[in-house]
RNA sequence: GUGGGUGUAGCUCAGUGGUAGAGCACUGGAUUGUGGCUCCGGUUGUCGCGGGUUCAAUUCCCGUCACUCACCCCA
């Protein structure tokens, strides 16, 4: 036991892939449906790229970014994956293009925070991103197509949390009023939001700390200080929820942690499954400034990511396969030659089939056909060897019959296909 | 960065100051060549690592490392 994989970065076996195979298809599915393509962004980008979109003074820049000089360059291992999608808006002037974009994107992320249940240093997201529209019709739909893939999933216990933040000029405003209310109560607060009060106070909201949350119970609320236009633009996400009939509550203390939000913000979380104290499957916001810092024309801009793993701790197991696929057993290496043929021409119809080439006793291979879900077997000894035929045997209805060389592959076909079909109805 | 928990077979875990067990898994047989149930047998361990106490430590003590959960923050 020499090497261990890095603390915080885990391996899927095979044990686990069909779930997230299973998951990944159906979020690209529902992206698709909704309009969204995929994009595909580079692992590293330059560090000043994190730096300035998430903020400065943020946890995930401060302290948990993988971040490495290369010759002359600063680079980092991306955090997440909006700056890198919006970089790629703006070098490639997506904007000129179309007026309206919708990406989606799927892939690992890195952050060195301490690891615990539902949250590990490499990670997977997927998330969408819309350019160019300024909502909240688009809003509300994003947050909409989110609790659709999460109820298809089988993921109940879903909690839908918005809140607006305001546009710059607002959150400027009520940057200023948090501090001229919390200034005077420092001594109540907790170490950690004394610090934060002078660099960030809107994060004193959402603390945990009893002590913290006594004090922020009287502050003043972001939902009074919203401009008239901040104003109608969440009067608009809300109607739209209602229209789908999309349940939500308003938190006005929902403040997340990456800088770039503007107006929209809102999480998903679940208490379903084994999810521990990390039960925020998506997030996600308006970034509405982001794309005119990054070089580009102002445009308004909108995204999410959800997180796979926590996901994954959320969605019930799936119903057992169905029996699928062939497992070949000769018996004796005199019959292996033929059985190696017959795989082929087997495969060569679309069927998965393993041949056993271990030499080990019928009964032996008979169990490990079974414990891997085949639906049949090819008993090829040198009986039938000599007289040109095998036995096919069905190991879900438990019948046998002898089948010659020349058809057991269209034979093998038919028994498989069926059954597929069948189960999939 | 802070705090708690746990390290014993491939996996899940019992256990004892006198150098280890169960279930599962794997495998052989009962059935000269037939799975899922049953029965009988077999294989697998530096008891995380280092030090201390002791005649003797997997067990007690100290340290260390790893894993894990929680805080913080986020997906």
């Amino acid at each position: 036991m020499a090497f261990r994989a890095v603390k915080g970065m885990n391996d899927v076996l095979s044990n686990d892939s069909p779930r997230w195979q299973r998951l990944e298809r159906a979020f690209q599915r529902q992206a698709r449906l909704y309009g969204y393509e995929e994009v595909r962004t580079p692992v590293v980008e330059h560090t000043d790229l994190f730096v300035r979109s998430i903020g400065e003074v943020t946890d995930v820049v401060e302290k948990e970014m993988y971040s490495f000089q290369h010759h002359r360059d600063a680079l980092t291992l991306r955090p997440e994956g909006t700056a890198g999608a919006t970089r790629a808006y703006v070098e490639h002037k997506v904007y000129a293009r179309e007026t309206v974009t919708r990406w989606y994107y799927l892939g690992p992320m890195f952050r060195a925070e301490r690891p615990q249940r539902g949250r590990y240093r490499q990670f997977y997201q997927a998330g969408c991103e819309i350019y160019g529209d300024p909502g909240p019709v688009a809003d509300a739909e994003m947050i909409d197509m989110l609790v659709g893939l999460f109820r298809q999933l089988g993921i109940g216990e879903l909690q839908v949390a918005i809140n607006s933040l305001g546009g710059s000029a607002t959150r400027q405003r009520y940057r200023e009023a948090l501090t001229e209310y919390f200034t005077p109560q420092v001594g109540a607060l907790s170490a950690h939001a004394q610090e934060r009060l002078g660099k960030n106070p809107l994060r004193i909201l959402d603390s945990k700390d009893p002590k913290d949350q006594a004090v922020a119970a009287g502050a003043p609320s972001m939902l009074d200080v919203l401009d008239d236009a901040d104003r109608e633009h969440f009067d608009g996400l809300k109607r739209a929820l209602d229209a789908l009939e999309t349940p939500y509550v308003v938190e006005p203390r929902l403040v997340r942690g990456l800088d770039y939000y503007t107006r929209t913000s809102f999480e998903i979380r679940s208490e379903a499954g084994e999810l521990g104290a990390q039960n925020t499957l998506a997030g996600g916001g308006r970034y509405d400034n982001m794309v005119e810092e990054l070089g580009g024309p102002a445009t308004p801009a909108i995204g999410f990511a959800m997180g796979l793993e926590r996901i994954l701790l959320a969605m019930p197991e799936s119903a057992a396969a169905d029996r699928a696929g062939c497992y070949i057993m000769p018996l004796g290496s005199a019959a292996l030659p033929k059985a190696l043929t017959i795989a082929r021409e087997v495969r060569a119809r679309g069927v998965r089939v393993e041949c056993d080439g271990r030499g080990q006793s019928l009964k032996s291979q008979m169990r490990r056909a079974d414990s891997l879900g085949m639906r049949a077997c090819i008993v090829l000894g040198e009986d039938e060897l000599s007289r040109g035929v095998v036995q096919l045997k069905d190991l879900e209805k438990h019948t046998q019959r002898e089948v010659s060389f020349t058809e057991i592959a269209e034979q093998v076909r038919a028994l498989c296909t069926v059954s597929a079909e069948a189960g999939g109805a």
